[in-house]
Parts: structure tokens; C-alpha cells; sequence
DNA sequence: GAGTGGTCTAGACCACTCA
DNA sequence: GAGTGGTCTAGACCACTCA
């Protein structure tokens, strides 16, 4: 592979970018699967044909966006949200006191909705187009501390049904994963404090009208496509969402 | 400088991290300061007998913790809040439609206190401790949307006045770093919701039990030292706080 | 044109894993 | 001992800034 180094290039892009773009392709067509290993560094670049420190730059960051695992004399590994069972990083409500441990989930109910303008446009799909709509309470020791609600487009969960849902209970990404080759990569959330009304207070055990937690969540695969909403809303007398910025 | 690669060293660190912990030495005693270049990678290099490739790999961490900020062709320069005032990394809160624009504070009072057990033990300094305790009302676009408790040590913000406070309304960060070579560096944060009552209702505008964002923040300096207290409550029936986690 | 950071290479050697 | 990723070097050249 040639650097394409012409300042006048539009979109300039430097070699290990370029790189990065295949590894990404390759991880996007499935070609290496969650908790795989990819190829060794000494291979990739004899079949990008650029030298290894390339190749090192380009893994290296998207080890950094948690796309990648790099273990030393083990090899280089797709990132996994099984493997990540420990440190759940997308669940961000902890209690007040002591940690998270056992986290048990109850299916509410389970349907196939047609999308509401709103979902349809957040999920960049047509309006009124097909999708699964998933009610549960999250109960870590016992209390029920977070109701949801979670939509995901047909199109990429075709053929899911509410006993695939139930069996995985809390590991939902890691069932997408081994399910749907669907691996969340990120997503954005928008917080709010709300007043618990009608079946939010009831399922969540608070009197009507209480503050709770409301998080709007939109979870993204790779190329930044929007594949889940996911709607919360959460007790905080006991429990809090924790946030560190740098 | 020679590398210390001994596998039965107690605490083997490699080359470019030791060069790392004695640039962020360097940015503690204050050598550089915020918003001043560093000496260039070559001189650093030289400074340090080290190749400019271990430099660049130090610095790059730095960079990536946002402590440092590189510029090509100009140099590397000690990472300031008075040059983010674009961006805001810390202040999550963003109206729910449109951007955030110009966000008006108001000083409400200025205290010299004592702190309690619980804020001290956040703080490392002891119990009863002296500190400064700064009340005010942040207004994006004319209405109150965050009132906020500030507690500062007074071992590390001594000689702090209200008059210095109100002058820097919203760039607090901004001011530490001028006024006392305290550059915060990350903060931490729990967030719940809670009922609004009495005066914080009163100064927020909402009736008496609305649910308001409670965000309890610590904030570090370099070497995760705590030296900032914020409660603020945020009113968000127009806005939002904003998270995105990859 | 001089000086900065950014990319890329080739090669040496270290640290770790696993058979 | 073979294979992996991790560190470090020296050197070439590119991209950008500023005088």
C-alpha cells in the first residue's frame, strides 16, 4: 500500500487511518467475530503490506475506542461485551453504598410495534416501520430500581422473541452479539429528572409524582448506526448514575 | 536516562512513563504553566536522553488525558480551561433544543466556613477545615436552570474573594487556573433525582417538590488530588444532561 | 526557510503466554 | 522455544506555522 500523500488530496487520510478503516471494515463484515482474535500484527502488515509499526498504530486506537482487547504473548482480540461481564460499562446506576454484584431482570411483556415518528427518526429508519418493543424492571439485590423500555428496529433484530430476551436478562449487548452480530459500540444519553406517574411509580415501588431518573439512551454499532433505544427510568433513593469526566 | 527492565523490579515502569511522570512533575510545580508551550519533543528528548520517540509517546498520553494539547507546526502547549471555552468538557447540561450559548451567572453569597465531616473526608483535609462556600444561579438564555454549592478549600483558594468569584461568572475552571495554579483536571459525579424543595425550588422557579437533577461533583487536580465541591441542582424541563459512553 | 509536530520504516530487544 | 504484543531507537520525510 502506497501513502497517498498529496496535500491537495481532499480528504487526506494518513496510512494507519487507512489501515484502521479495513480493520474496521473487516470487523463490520464479521470476518473476525466478538472475542475472536484477529490476525498478529506481523500478518496484518504483510497483508496490508505496510510495516508493523503502522499496523500497531492503527490497533492501538481502536483499542482505544473498545473495539479491540490487546493482550500481551495472547494475541489481539475483537472486543466482546461477554468478556466485559465484570466492569459493565454501559450500566451506570450504582447503589449508594457498596457495588453492584447480582443484577436480576424481570420481562414485563414483549411486542412487535410499528415505530412512532420519533423512534422511526432517532433510529434513522422509515416512519411506522416494524419493531420490537421490550418492557423489563432491573432489580439489583432484590429492589426494584430501574424500569425500561427498549426498541430495536426489525430490520436488524428479525426473528427475536421474548424467551430470547428473558434468558439473557441483564446481558442484553452481550446477546445482540451472539444473537444478531450486532456489537453496541457506544452510545449517547440524555438525563433528566422527571415525576414518577401511573405505572413507572407502581412498577418502581414509589408514591406518585416522585423525582426519578429518566435516561433516554440511543446505543450505536459500528459506522455510527443507531440499532437501540432504550428508555429508563430509574429510583435513585438508594442508587445514583456515576459519571467521570477528563 | 536508562531503562530500568528489570522483570523482578517491584514496580517496572517503562521508559516513556517515567518521562511521562517527570513532564507531569514539571506541570505540578507549576515549570510550565497553563496555556504555555512545553519545550519541543526534540528538546524534551535531549532534556531527558531519551529518543524523541519515547517523548512523543509520553506526551501522547498527556494529550490523550487532556492534559497537554499539541498543535502541529507550533508545539505542545499545557492544556487550559480559558482556551476551551468553545467546548465546556464539564458542563454537561445543554438545552434540550438549540446549543448552549451564553450562560449568565449569579453570585448569590460568599462564605468562609467550616467544613462538615462528610465534605472534608471528600477533600483529604481535615475535619472543620476552613473553606470557602460560593452559592449562585447559572442562567443559560435568561432563566435559572442550575443553582449550585461550591466548597473550596481555603488551604489551596486562599485569599479568594467574591469579588474574584462574580468577576469570572461561569469560567470558575478558568479563574482556578490564573488566580491559583489549580488546573482541574477530571471530575467525578453522581447524579439522582430529587424532589426541589424551599429555597432551591424558590430559586429554580419550580413549584415546591418538583423533580430536579441532583449532580454531587469532586473535582481533581493533577496527581487525583480533590480540591472542588459542587452540589448543583438543574432544573430540566428545557434541558438536559448530556453523556455519551463508548 | 527554519522549526514544530505527524507519519512511516526497519530493526533490536523485552515481557508475557502457552505448549 | 516459538509466537504474541510492548518498548525503544535512529533516521527519513511530510504537513503545518510563522517570519
Amino acid at each position: 500500500m502506497k501513502s497517498t500523500s498529496s496535500s491537495s488530496s481532499p480528504a487526506y487520510q494518513p496510512l494507519y487511518r487507512q489501515i484502521k478503516h479495513l480493520i474496521t471494515e473487516s470487523l463490520m463484515s464479521g470476518e473476525w467475530r466478538p472475542g475472536e482474535p484477529i490476525p498478529s500484527e506481523f500478518e496484518l502488515a504483510q497483508r496490508y503490506n505496510v510495516s508493523q509499526g503502522t499496523v500497531r498504530k492503527a490497533i492501538s486506537e481502536l483499542a482505544h475506542q473498545n473495539l479491540l482487547v490487546r493482550h500481551q504473548g495472547k494475541g489481539t482480540f475483537v472486543a466482546s461485551h461477554s468478556e466485559e461481564r465484570k466492569n459493565f460499562p454501559f450500566l451506570r446506576i450504582t447503589p449508594d453504598r457498596g457495588s453492584l454484584d447480582a443484577v436480576s431482570a424481570t420481562l414485563i411483556d414483549f411486542w412487535r410495534i410499528k415505530l412512532d415518528a420519533d423512534s422511526a427518526r432517532k433510529l434513522a429508519v422509515a416512519e411506522a416501520a416494524s419493531a420490537y418493543l421490550i418492557r423489563r424492571l432491573l432489580a439489583p439485590a432484590g429492589a426494584s430500581v430501574v424500569y425500561e423500555e427498549i426498541r430495536l428496529p426489525a430490520t436488524v433484530f428479525e426473528g427475536l422473541s421474548a424467551e430470547t430476551v428473558d434468558l439473557h436478562h441483564c446481558m442484553l449487548y452481550s446477546m445482540y452479539e451472539s444473537a444478531f452480530q450486532v456489537r453496541i459500540v457506544h452510545v449517547d444519553e440524555r438525563i433528566k429528572a422527571v415525576a414518577a406517574e401511573g405505572e413507572i411509580a407502581a412498577r418502581l415501588d414509589v408514591e406518585e409524582a416522585s423525582a426519578v431518573l429518566l435516561i433516554d439512551r440511543v446505543a450505536y454499532t459500528y459506522g455510527d448506526k443507531p440499532v437501540e433505544l432504550r428508555r429508563s427510568y430509574c429510583n435513585t433513593r438508594e442508587h445514583h448514575y456515576r459519571n467521570r469526566i477528563v
